[in-house]
RNA sequence: CGGGGCGUAGCGCAGCCCGGUAGCGCGCCUGCUUUGGGAGCAGGAUGUCGGAGGUUCAAAUCCUCUCGCCCCGACCA
């Protein structure tokens, strides 16, 4: 394609909206225009590499043995209130009504759709396993939508949908899955890990997001530096310590903390590492007030205690109800004396001796408080994020910590759905059972934004080959008839080889053609201009390392088409 | 939803505190020169100052309301 044929709108600055180097690089190099937040236009390029993301998809997941079909983007309420999501999904779900004054809404996911294909369709257990994919816009209406594609309202996603006859048959299906979202985010060119990932409430046997690695994601990720072990931190199970505290217990006595409300400020005020206070937390999770015991210097891990408690709500409890409850100002809440309330303690807690703890009175803490003599405990559970340095709960190491981007994400469904909607077939001996599914999406356009994400520089993108808008950039400098001739024929052999050629046919600067060149990060750049010209030879540089090879025209081609494996 | 910030030319911003002719850089248009890492000179076009109401002789500027966007948090894939 040429230049002076496409809408590529670079811009030299950075966009004021954007924050991430994937966001302004998107806007930057003209891959993306906002239309209203979280919602954008594909511009020309942008489209190329979602095309090719598409593609990637499509042809593992085929290879996989799912079929593709596509769903509508609007469905009937008839279908949500089945399986009770049109009430419990909530603000997140954009409901309208058509002409009639009946309920829809725009897809967010289509487990309902889809099984209810299923059931319509689908009779006997000779028709199964079966798995339909579709590559399709979603809407979820965002709290907070952000960093462009990465998190928008709308946004193409992968999704797809396995129907097995019993538990065995479905997890084939699902390492079927696993298996192909490793080749497709490898053949994307980007660095991932499939880790471990909270099933939630839905209780799924299993669960694994794949993560692409980046400073910026929006996840933290541990992984064992002695095996295979990787999961999300919500996720993360933290073994109860095995080394206890041996000091002997000193008595209980209170300390006078004026105005220390903080983990910070008490520990810095009294001179003990933070290891060694033990902060209570007041949460609400609806009906009641809960308190939960954590080391100082460790974080609560939300996740975790919404699945012990069984609950969906759960807040920190406001400072008024701090106060009803512990009869002091938040910031002193302590476990003695506190009543008519659950007390659950984090695993670390039991190792301890000789804490520091709030005091349930304005500016005072106890020091030197031992568990088991100065106040009660129901419960010893896994309550706190893990954090680098834990042991492995595999115990094949200790747990490292970076930050990821989650692309991709595989579930085992089991018969949520199913039996909510009823999806049921007849097996071998003519019984009735209900199909055993699973899901499994892919966000297409966070995969693009990641691979930015991962592959940038100071000057632009630098596009993994594969899933490059176009594999060349053709940069003829100067304007003389010898330069027009050499680059026209480029342009053509270059395309006869299979490549996907850029051809920069603006009248600009050499410089202009350079930086946009740079910004739009086609793997390889070809520089014909009559400095070169002269000695016969044309500029071939590879985007990634900055290296410039002078070639014969004639031997670019191949050189290509030889390099682009690498 | 809570906290913070921003809406002024296509883009990035100044002007607002202290009311009085709407500015700068980039981009855009014309001409000449230039031509291998974002050219120079000369000339030119472009604004409902996010919107509505109010105060005032006079509002980008002060007040009230409202809409949009960005950041942090909660939530979520």
């Amino acid at each position: 394609m040429r230049t002076s044929q496409l809408l590529i709108p670079t811009l030299r600055e950075d966009p004021g909206e954007a924050e991430t180097a994937s966001h302004k690089l998107m806007l930057r190099a003209g891959l993306i225009r906002k239309v209203a937040a979280g919602i954008y236009t594909y511009l020309p390029l942008g489209l190329r590499v979602i095309r090719k993301v598409e593609q990637i998809i499509r042809e593992e997941m085929n290879r996989a043995g799912a079929q593709e079909l596509l769903m509508p983007i609007a469905s009937p309420a008839e279908l949500w209130q089945e399986t009770g999501r049109w009430n419990f999904y909530g603000k997140e779900l954009l409901r309208f009504k058509d002409r009639h004054d009946r309920d829809f809404c725009l897809g967010p996911t289509h487990e309902e759709v889809i099984t209810d294909l299923f059931r319509r369709e689908v009779r006997s257990y000779r028709q199964m396993p079966l798995n339909f994919y579709q590559i399709q816009t979603k809407f979820r209406d965002e709290i907070r939508p952000r960093f462009g594609l990465m998190r928008g309202r709308e946004f193409i996603m992968k999704d797809a949908y396995s129907f097995d006859q019993n538990e065995a048959s479905a997890k084939l299906s699902y390492q079927k899955m696993y298996d192909a979202y490793h080749r497709i985010f490898t053949r994307c060119g980007l660095t991932f890990r499939a880790v471990e990932a909270d099933t939630g409430l839905i209780g799924g046997s299993s669960s694994h997001e794949f993560m692409v690695l980046a400073d910026t994601g929006e996840n933290t990720i541990v992984y064992s530096d002695g095996g295979t072990y990787a999961a999300n931190v919500e996720q993360a199970e933290v073994l109860p310590p095995t080394d206890m505290d041996t000091e002997a217990p000193r008595p209980l006595h209170t300390v006078q903390t004026p105005g220390c409300r903080t983990v910070e400020e008490v520990t810095k005020f009294l001179n003990v590492s933070p290891a060694r206070l033990v902060k209570t937390l007041l949460y609400s999770t609806g009906k009641t007030t809960i308190a939960l015991l954590l080391r100082g210097d460790h974080e609560a891990n939300e996740v975790k205690i919404r699945r012990l408690l069984r609950v969906t709500d759960l807040e920190l409890a406001t400072p008024t109800v701090v106060e009803q409850v512990t009869g002091a100002p938040a910031g002193f809440a302590g476990p003695i004396g506190l009543k008519d309330i659950r007390i659950i303690a984090d695993h670390a807690i039991k190792a301890l001796r000789n804490v520091v703890i709030g005091g349930n009175r304005n500016d005072t803490h106890y020091a030197d408080a031992n568990w088991d003599r100065d106040f009660q405990i129901e419960q010893f559970a896994d309550l706190r994020s893990a954090c680098a340095g834990d042991p492995s709960p595999r115990k094949d190491g200790t747990l490292r910590a970076t930050r990821g981007i989650e692309v991709g994400h595989v579930f085992m469904l089991g018969t949520k759905y199913s039996e909510s909607m009823n999806a049921s077939f007849l097996d071998l001996h003519g019984k009735e059972c209900l199909a055993v599914m699973g899901c499994y999406g892919i966000g297409v356009g966070r995969t693009a934004a990641a691979a930015v994400e991962q592959n940038h520089d100071a000057k632009g993108i630098m596009w993994p080959f594969p899933i490059a808008p176009f594999h060349v950039h053709l940069l003829p400098l100067t304007q003389s008839a010898q330069t027009a001739q050499v680059t026209a024929q480029l342009y053509a052999e270059l395309q006869a080889a299979g490549l996907e050629v850029l051809w920069d046919d603006r009248d600009e600067r050499a410089g202009v053609k350079f930086n946009d060149a740079d910004l739009m990060g086609a793997p390889f750049q070809v520089v014909v201009g009559d400095k070169g010209l002269v000695d016969g030879v044309v500029e071939v540089k590879t985007r990634k390392d900055g290296m410039k090879l002078k070639l014969p025209p004639a031997q670019v081609a191949a050189h290509l088409t030889r390099t682009q494996m690498i």
